[in-house]
Parts: structure tokens; sequence; C-alpha cells
DNA sequence: CCAAAAGTGTTAGTGATACACCCATGT
DNA sequence: ACATGGGTGTATCACTAACACTTTTGG
């Protein structure tokens, strides 16, 4: 094993973005100015630097293009085919993030046309092999909401309980009993109640909730 | 997006091999002849030629290492730390593979100065992140037994149920009760009797059952 | 007839689902 | 007073877990 002497494939990381923007799962695409693939829509990437991690290199992209930090990121899967690139060999490795719709300002510094949030429902033709990613990237988002505590990570410190309901019915593209999914999310000890309620609500105001852990904890409930 | 100008990583692929044998859950490590780590044990791994996928890399080390083609081969998660190999920036895509151990060859061709299968209990001192690369991979073998159909991979065309029984006690490392278990598995309807029982054992002779897909489809069983 | 593993059922507890009405506030 | 969302309980069903004895063969 020694060092190789035959020509290296290029790495790349390609962040697929998620946020809830509008009740409704969006995704980040950025619209590519160059060939190959112009002016179609692509999931924001770059190249690995020598001197950064592969998780550095996603939250640098992840910066460059949202101008947020501290989001969940999480590394999906290396895509390497050998013409998974017309411009030659190409690796690309996957991840997702999520991120809150609040906190975005988008295009910091981007380089490309246009960034844009698309929903997950409505998505346009994608370069390379990115509609594939981004189904990986889908079916995995939902995964994590199933069996871990990522939703939490898109609330505010104090949230009801409805608010939360809510985010699962958006990502699962479907509604929830109301009870029932009041009964099992306290069933699991991971929210207590605050002292205060919702103010300034035109009905009766609900209970405040708060997660048990630090924020950005993610915990599996499997 | 242009082709990168910069110096490029190189990609290797790392294939944690796993087989069942003595009832035990074993891996299979080589021991390095050179340096860096030279004569500390490794998982088998090398680099990724650049007219091969991915997946076909992972294939060739791992023939090349136990003479099997035709094994289930996962995918595991790419590990890129700037700092983890110390002859210079290294990536690399771990997999893990399953081997049948009625099939296997030791040595086929491998150039490296000693390989051996290792119980997953007493394991060696690594080479470089290697224990961080087996770990996960341990942990990513027992889900895939807990959720989906690979442990078929590892039996006969015909089997009986205490034999798969076995293969969930090694790999759990715990027992499970006979009843429940069978319940369990016929519950699924994955498997169904064939019209055999298996001769010639000292006991009541048991009845021999057959996977009802074809042979190495995995199923998710969520 | 003895040793060895095969085969088989019941009960209790736990978690999931389906379902409808009253409550507290703002306007 | 009405509109709006908040909040709550019960019954059924499916799945899990705990547990012990009889059966069939070879030697």
């Amino acid at each position: 094993m020694a060092e190789s002497d035959y020509p290296k494939p290029s790495v790349t990381v390609d962040i697929t973005i998620f946020a809830i923007k509008d009740n409704d799962l969006k995704v980040l695409l950025i619209k590519r100015s160059i060939e190959p693939f112009k002016n179609m829509w692509a999931i924001p990437g770059g190249f690995v630097r020598i001197n950064e991690s592969l998780e550095q290199a996603a939250k640098r992209e992840l910066e460059e293009e949202t101008g947020v930090k501290d989001v969940y990121l999480e590394q999906l899967f290396t895509f390497g085919d050998v013409e998974r690139d017309p411009r030659g060999r190409v690796i690309t490795v996957a991840y997702f993030a999520l991120v809150n719709s609040e906190k975005i300002k988008l295009e910091a510094k981007t380089d490309v046309s246009e960034a844009k949030w698309f929903s997950v429902s409505k998505l346009p033709k994608l370069a390379f092999d990115h509609e594939k990613i981004l189904q990986y990237a889908l079916k995995r988002l939902r995964w994590k909401f199933e069996y871990t505590t990522v939703a939490f990570s898109l609330l505010p410190k104090k949230f009801t309980l409805t608010q939360l309901q809510k985010i699962y019915e958006i990502v699962f593209n479907k509604k929830f009993d109301k009870r029932n999914f009041r009964k099992k999310i306290l069933s699991l000890s991971l929210i207590e109640k605050t002292k205060e309620k919702k103010k300034d609500v035109s009905h009766r105001p609900p209970q405040l909730y708060s997660f048990r852990r630090k924020i950005g904890d993610i915990v599996e409930i499997i």
C-alpha cells in the first residue's frame, strides 16, 4: 500500500440542503452557469481542499451557500461511478443538511448565477446524477425524522406540540392524529412543559414545551 | 465548478470482511509489511483506480483477499480526516462485506505478509483509524441483521431454523428463545418448508426450509 | 433406554390506532 | 356570540416476552 502512482480522481462534496419554508419541505438548488449541464439546476457542492476534512468542506460550502453555521449535517453516501461527470473522474461525497429557515440569508458569497429553494414535490431536472443523490437524501431525511430527534433542531427553544406536529406532517406529507401524536411524543420523555403559554394568539393559548437536551443533540429513538 | 487546480487527495477503499466461522463472528485483517504501522494489523484495502467505480474497487480488493465473489457488500462511510494517514491526504471509502465461510479460500493473491481471521471479541490494535471503521462496520452489520434478510445470504439453499437462529445468536452474542424466534421468523413469510428433513443427525430430524427469494436478495423487514 | 436436539401454545404486558367533544382566548 | 386552534381518554388490536414439556431419531 505504497503511495499511489496512478492518476488520482478529483473529490468533491455535494450538499442537499433541506429547509421547511412556507409550510413545505424545500431543497436549495443552484443554476449552473457553465458547461457541462449549463443552465441546469444542481445540488450545491465543490472540491475538497487538500487541507480540510470532508465535513469541513461540507460546512464551508454550506456556509457559502446559505450563510448559516450550526445546522444539522450528515454524510449520506459517496458516489463514484466512472461516468458520473463528463469532465473526468470525480468522486463526490454527498451530505445532507437541515437548516432552520428563519436563520437563512440566501446567497452570501456564491459564485453561481442563481440559487433557489424548490419544493421537493416540484423539482426541476437536475444535472449529473443529482436526481439520484437528492432522492437518497430525502429518504434518509424521513428516516431521521422517524427514528431520531432531528425535528427539534428546526424549532425555537420553546415551542408548542402543534408546531412540532406540523413539521412532521410537512416532512412526511401526511396528517397525523393529534391525540396519538401527543401521546407518543410525551411518552418519550424528551420534552417538558415550560411555565409559559404562547401569548397573543386568537384562541386558547397553547402550552410551550422545551427539549430536555442541548440544542442540536440528536438522539436515536429506535 | 471548473476542474480543480489544487492538489488532489488519494482515494482508497477499505473493506471490513465479516464471516461466521467456528461459531464465532470473525473479521479478516492483514498484517502490514511496510511503514507506516509496519507489523500492525489493518483492514484490507487499496487505491481506487481511475477507471473503476468504488464498488468495483471494493469487489476487486475483496476477491484478491478472499477469492470470493458474489458476497454481500455495502458502502459504509467515507473517512476523510486530514491527519488519518501519515503519508499524506488519503480519503477512504469504507465498505463492509459478509462472506460465506464455506466458500473462502484465504490469500489468493495478496501482496501482504499475512492475513488472518480474528474474533470480533478479541481484536488486536489496528493501524490508522481502522478501529473506528471496524466498530462502525460492526454496528451496521448488527443493524442489517435486525432489519433486513442478510442472514440468509450466509445459509445454504436449504437450512433448518436452528441454523438460522445460531447465526443470529453469534452476531448479537446472545441467546434467543426458540419458540419466539421461530414464531417471529415464520410470521414474516420469508421462508417456506421444503419437503425434506435433514438426514443423518443423531436426534429428531429437523425440517428444512428455503428462502422464498433469489439468493442474495436483501429485503428490509422494518 | 438414553442422549440430543426438534418442535410446539398460552398468557400478560406494551405500544399503535381509531375516534369526538369541550376549552380558552381574541375579535 | 362566534371563530379558532388547544387540549384530552378509551377501546381494540397486533406484537413482544416469558416460560416447560413431548417427540423423534441414532447409538
